[in-house]
DNA sequence: TGTTAAAAAATGAACGATTATTCATATTAA
DNA sequence: TTAATATGAATAATCGTTCATTTTTTAACA
């Protein structure tokens, strides 16, 4: 009973990214997202309340499964500028491995404060501090340099490679492979923060 | 007769841009921009052929004028260095003064390619390119490394100012000066691309 | 194992609220 | 007086949500 649910709920969500990335949360109409998960209009509201709940449903799914994949990555490396330079890597591997998924971060959560008023994203807020962690450890160890504010640089270095991701999401053919861009990035910030 | 055109055009926008800020392009109504303007709702309609217009209309106008004030910003410094420094405050100060500016901006264009399907946002890309002939600049000076790829600098570069400056749009109270915010962010870059 | 009754889950047509857009009429300017 | 503008009530289409009904699952019992 309860593993029905979560898996019916699942394929909700499953087909709701793919409605939602593709027509924007908005224009996405609920009996599209019921025949895309093969189900009646009406079974959705079963699983969810009201449409909203569907992304801030997928949201949380989404996110607690990108945050776990990339701590994982981290704790891979010892050094923090490698950290970085992994982080990067994975980011823009993860966009180009669920553009859907990346589509909908990009956009609809852009929005989220909007139409949900108290929805906090806390997930996103963990990630970013995955960042901000590295560069600590980096101003300990004397690697980077005591002048640079985390607080700062995190959101500069997300934004970085978020803005790169936006960049091929909502284009066709992608200009740069994910190697480069990731040195790319990963190296101005490494460079920029050293001691 | 085309002056009064114009001047109620941009009443309209004006009132548009309010209530997209606060509500959203999706959630704002008709009647409330009407109201805002001080108009009755048919009189939007014979300005703008429909919503969507208003908004692209929003952008064009908005848009002009950020990138013919960022040009005159750049023109003052000779030094490529002093030109990003100089752009990244003034993209903040930009955001600082014209708040529902910068959330619509922020939150709709990110959509727009889903709503609008052939509107090509130009200006954006022209401001892009501010950024990217400035590294280009100096490449050809000698003063950054021929290994940084203006294509992928330039959005990373303009990404970081811009996840500070949804945190500024998104959030209360203002963490960081924006003195300071573009220094760090600029600094990042400038050291991290050096020669 | 097969039967069956109660509970749970699923269905999809119908409802009702919302709102962009229109247009017959009124107002203002030329 | 005529043309241009403006009005706002009415229209019409859209869709999220509900709920009476049907189908499926569960589990109790012979």
């Amino acid at each position: 009973m309860r593993h029905k649910n979560n898996e019916k709920s699942r394929k909700i969500i499953a087909a709701a990214t793919k409605i939602f990335a593709k027509k924007g949360f908005y224009k996405a109409k609920i009996s599209e997202i019921a025949k895309e998960a093969g189900i009646a209009d009406g079974t959705i509201y079963i699983y969810f309340k009201h449409k909203d709940d569907i992304l801030i449903a997928l949201f949380e799914e989404k996110m607690k499964e990108v945050l776990g994949n990339m701590k994982k990555q981290i704790s891979l490396e010892s050094d923090p500028f490698a950290k970085i330079e992994r982080f990067a890597y994975f980011h823009l591997k993860l966009i180009e491995d669920n553009k859907d998924m990346a589509e909908i971060i990009q956009v609809e959560l852009r929005q989220s404060s909007k139409f949900m008023k108290n929805y906090q994203n806390k997930k996103f807020a963990q990630y970013l501090d995955l960042i901000g962690d590295i560069i600590q450890e980096g101003k300990e160890k004397g690697l980077i340099s005591q002048d640079i504010i985390p607080g700062i640089a995190k959101r500069a270095f997300f934004g970085a490679l978020d803005e790169m991701s936006r960049f091929w999401v909502l284009s066709k053919r992608r200009k740069y492979d994910i190697e480069t861009a990731a040195r790319q990035i990963s190296s101005y910030f490494i460079n920029g923060m050293k001691n």
